[in-house]
DNA sequence: TATCCCACTTGATCTGCATCAAGGCAGGCG
DNA sequence: CGCCTGCCTTGATGCAGATCAAGTGGGATA
């Protein structure tokens, strides 16, 4: 279905993030080579914007470690979160001159950038990279249509148990676990990222973590750390019958 | 932004299909004669399912004439539209071997259908053809992430409002229309499809149709055939920002 | 012409989540 | 130490849309 989506986590990259499943997992020395010309990394502090909707971006990007959000508004303001970008995620669009979306670092966040032009130039040239780009942005739009039908059809309480398991599985991915026993990690985004990206409100996302711990779904340690006893009943609370094979 | 969207109309194709901006804009005699070679047509009446969720899928296709619709379902019967395909869209996932999503006729349908096996083997050799995919993948995305605002955000009258104006407009582009004059044309879906597309009830679609037709934003002739007297109007009642750039 | 069916409409009531409002708690800084 | 600020929790109330239920209208069939 997928190929190398743990092969290349941000920790076997070290500082060299263009070996990502983004681009360059089948490139020779000679087209890496070429990558290294045109890349360069920028850091951003948690809460900083990116790029604004509507404003030009000259380049793609690779998230090397962090997280950041892609969200857009309306004119009063109601927000959705339509991107959730972990670290080897890949964003910007060959052949855009403006993003559409805020993007936004919800935690502090490494990117490695890419300029657009020479990486269309190049894109071109090297098809493979091509037919990476379109695997990952098929698996992104696998991960849109799940996410529509949470946001189309599920209850609050379904919501906040589908996005436990949705962070809690790619969080297990990323650190190549093979080992055993309860799941355990961070909710890397505050309340109201949480409620952007459920379609809800911040106190009904609260109410509701509330809740799944006060039944024994989900343990806390603090506001942020999870702790899930048993991965089956949260998938059951999620009402999630794919058996995780298409969450992103 | 996107090239050949309206250049190949089903209208143009008459009966060569693989002349769809799907798959072949850019093919040459020869890689168009071996496309001639792998696809067959299938046709479906309107409400027939085309194939299940986690059936097996040995094509890739795309949409001559009529509506199809990806949905999917919950163990307890919810169901939400995850896809709307209108002519010259196309459908499947090279590298894939089941269907994640149900795929339904909405309207009486034709398809052109690729063998999956020698379409992906084409694909390496030709890639152009992975070149347009990757476009139309990613309108695809932006697509859904407007849907993903949709669902998560607007009311219900927004939401009425939305899918009218999506319709109108890809109706509109789908006629080459030059021509002026109030847009008018007919809903393809029942109102349970609508409500599966908005994540509403069918009573609130049919409540919502009624109050925008009260209001004078649209007018009815039957139950289906739409006039928008002012499209501006519309797209103000749906909360639109965007100037349609990306909706598909 | 009658009758059946299906897509749709409309009404009455219920409820899940939003909204409005008031704290709590931890970390930073004077 | 106390105060502030940002993030979170919890309570009270309201409302948009779901649910339950009845009825309409037009097209097909006989």
């Amino acid at each position: 279905m997928d190929l190398n989506h743990n092969h290349f986590s941000s920790q076997d990259c070290g500082d060299c993030p263009i070996r990502h499943r983004a681009v360059c997992a089948r490139c020779d020395a000679r087209e890496l080579d070429e990558l290294e010309q045109i890349k360069y990394y920028r850091s951003f502090e948690a809460g900083q914007t990116i790029i604004w909707s509507g404003d030009r971006m000259d380049f793609v990007a690779s998230v090397v470690t962090g997280i950041a959000t892609l969200t857009q508004t309306m004119e009063d303001g109601r927000r959705q979160m339509v991107g959730l970008l972990l670290p080897s995620d890949f964003v910007g669009r060959p052949g855009r001159e403006r993003a559409p979306y805020d993007v936004t670092a919800t935690t502090d966040l490494v990117m490695c950038c890419f300029r657009k032009k020479p990486f269309e130039e190049m894109m071109i040239r090297t098809p493979h990279i091509g037919q990476r780009l379109l695997e990952m942005t098929l698996d992104e739009l696998d991960a849109a249509r799940e996410w529509m039908l949470l946001l189309g059809r599920k209850t609050a309480r379904e919501k906040i148990a589908s996005l436990v398991a949705i962070i809690g599985r790619r969080d297990a991915a990323l650190h190549l676990s093979g080992k055993k026993g309860p799941l355990t990690f961070d909710l890397p985004l505050t309340r109201e990222a949480m409620a952007d990206y459920l379609g809800l409100t911040l106190e009904t996302v609260s109410r509701q973590i509330s809740a799944l711990k006060r039944d024994g779904v989900i343990e806390l340690e603090g506001k942020r750390h999870v702790i899930v006893p048993d991965l089956d009943r949260l998938l059951e609370e999620a009402g999630d019958d794919t058996d995780g094979g298409l969450l992103v």
